[in-house]
RNA sequence: GGGUAGGUAGCGAAGUGGUUAAACGCAACAGACUGUAAAUCUGUCGACUCUGUCUUCGGAGGUUCGAAUCCUCCCCUACCCA
């Protein structure tokens, strides 16, 4: 196995990172790996209760990618043991706990989501239901010795849920502990994370010493902000470009972030040495609306094909600027013929509920074949011609009476 | 085990017997505006057979013409003392 120069090596790794600690021990690692020819393990760990991923997630991911190109191995850990026993942020209180198979089936779905941007070829996937699973209650307390309770205070979201006096359960605590188990199991030699992962992380690093395993080396990332241009990506904010997005959609969010983050977007998302970037980052200054549009087009295209950012930008257009109907729209078929339109909005989901459905007829924002509708009871004769039923600016929809034979 | 403060709509938070489906903020939805799904301004924001009706204020009972508001028991959370 042929590495790079330690120097080529170090320049790549330590682009974009916040944090790197530390770094002496990483020269020490990727010396060491150029003597032997074994290549560093490189682990990311993945929370399987959010197989949703996002651009935020592609930050680290990225990072992950440029350790494969450098010929290391990366590891990706699905934390299906983690997320059987429940939530650890004390955030989402509704978040139910996954079942063995649940935990399988989104670890996939996150690995398989994960390759657009990882070498799936070059990339181990497992899961630390393997390891963590078959501790013991007595291993978990030897385990969890090497902690204090003051340490585990010094987190920011403990230290903060402690001040506030909201509550926070034992097994909280072991969260960090079992995830640095991980790192124990493995002996990996670098774990990447955001930079709200460095408390885990570290205790990866003290627990691999404590365990007689040479520590590793932690790699923070920045948290990338969401759309919002205030809090970082997260679903659960309602701020985050997905990569399951329609083409459209994401096409349409990353042309909603502020121009601020125009930059760092570009930085963190598009490749160090995809050409694009550069042509992207000289024209912010000057024009930031054709900066933003070339970058929505890059994202676009990453995550589907070049065609199909086209594609979401000849819709963009269509819709937010000529505010016409798109030329693809999901067709419904209703069994009757003459329905009330409140019925309908129900029925096709532009409305949660009836009261619903009446309050956006009132606000005269229901339109149909591009009619506005302002009777509130009006019945909609349908036909197997398809209406066009516009609900707000930006949600069209195609409603036909079903065939009868 | 004892004490104190709490549990209100998606979230945060007012409200201590009656014009309270419940102030206010956030989110959400709609409209105006915009290069934008941003920002800003305006409106809406429990449900339904909708100018009216029904169901909500941790849970179950009770007092009252009338309760989120008073009483009883229970459940849950935080903090303090042991």
């Amino acid at each position: 196995m042929l590495f790079p120069p330690i120097k080529e090596q170090l320049d790549i790794i330590v682009s974009n990172v916040v944090e790197i600690i530390s770094i002496a021990e990483l020269e020490q690692k990727l010396l060491q790996s150029l003597k032997t020819g074994q290549p560093l393990k490189i682990k990311l760990g993945a929370d399987p209760s959010r197989p949703d991923l996002h651009l935020g997630h592609s930050v680290v991911l990225r990072k992950l990618r440029e350790f494969q190109d450098l010929g290391h191995e990366a590891i990706l850990i699905i934390g299906d043991f983690t997320a059987m026993i429940g939530d650890p942020s004390g955030k989402s209180k509704t978040r139910p706990q996954l079942s063995a198979e649940e935990a399988r089936e989104n670890g996939l779905s996150y690995f398989e989501q994960a390759s657009k941007i990882l070498d799936p070829e070059k990339t181990a996937i497992c899961y630390n239901a393997d390891w963590l699973g078959k501790m013991s209650f007595a291993d978990v307390i030897k385990l969890s010795s090497h902690y204090t309770v003051a340490r585990m205070l010094e987190r920011d979201d403990f230290e903060r849920r402690y001040r506030a006096q909201e509550p926070i359960s034992i097994h909280e605590f072991l969260y960090p502990l079992a995830q640095g188990m991980d790192s124990v199991h493995l002996k990996n030699d670098v774990e990447l994370g955001g930079t709200d992962q460095k408390f885990n992380l570290l205790v990866g690093r003290d627990l691999q010493r404590e365990y007689g395993i040479a520590p590793q080396v932690c790699i923070t990332m920045p948290l990338l902000v969401g759309t919002d241009g205030k809090e970082k990506m997260s679903k659960s904010l309602g701020n985050a470009i997905c990569f399951n997005d329609s083409p459209a959609d994401m096409y349409g969010k990353t042309l909603s972030i502020p121009d601020t983050l125009i930059e760092a977007y570009c930085k963190l998302l598009v490749p160090h040495d995809d050409e694009s970037a550069t042509g992207i980052l000289d024209q912010i200054t000057e024009n930031p609306r054709a900066a933003k549009r070339a970058l929505a087009k890059k994202i676009v295209s990453m995550y589907s094909s070049e065609a199909e950012a086209e594609g979401a930008e000849i819709h963009f257009d269509q819709v937010f600027i000529h505010k016409q109907a798109p030329d693809n729209i999901e067709l419904f078929e209703l069994e009757e013929q003459s329905v009330s339109l409140i019925d309908i909005l129900v029925t096709i989901g532009a409305a949660v509920s009836k009261s619903e459905a009446r309050r956006m007829i009132q606000q005269k924002s229901v339109l149909v074949d591009e009619r506005k509708i302002e009777e509130i009871a009006e019945c909609i004769e349908l036909s197997i011609e398809p209406k066009i039923i516009r609900a707000g600016k930006r949600r069209f929809f195609k409603v036909a009476a079903r065939k009868t034979f």
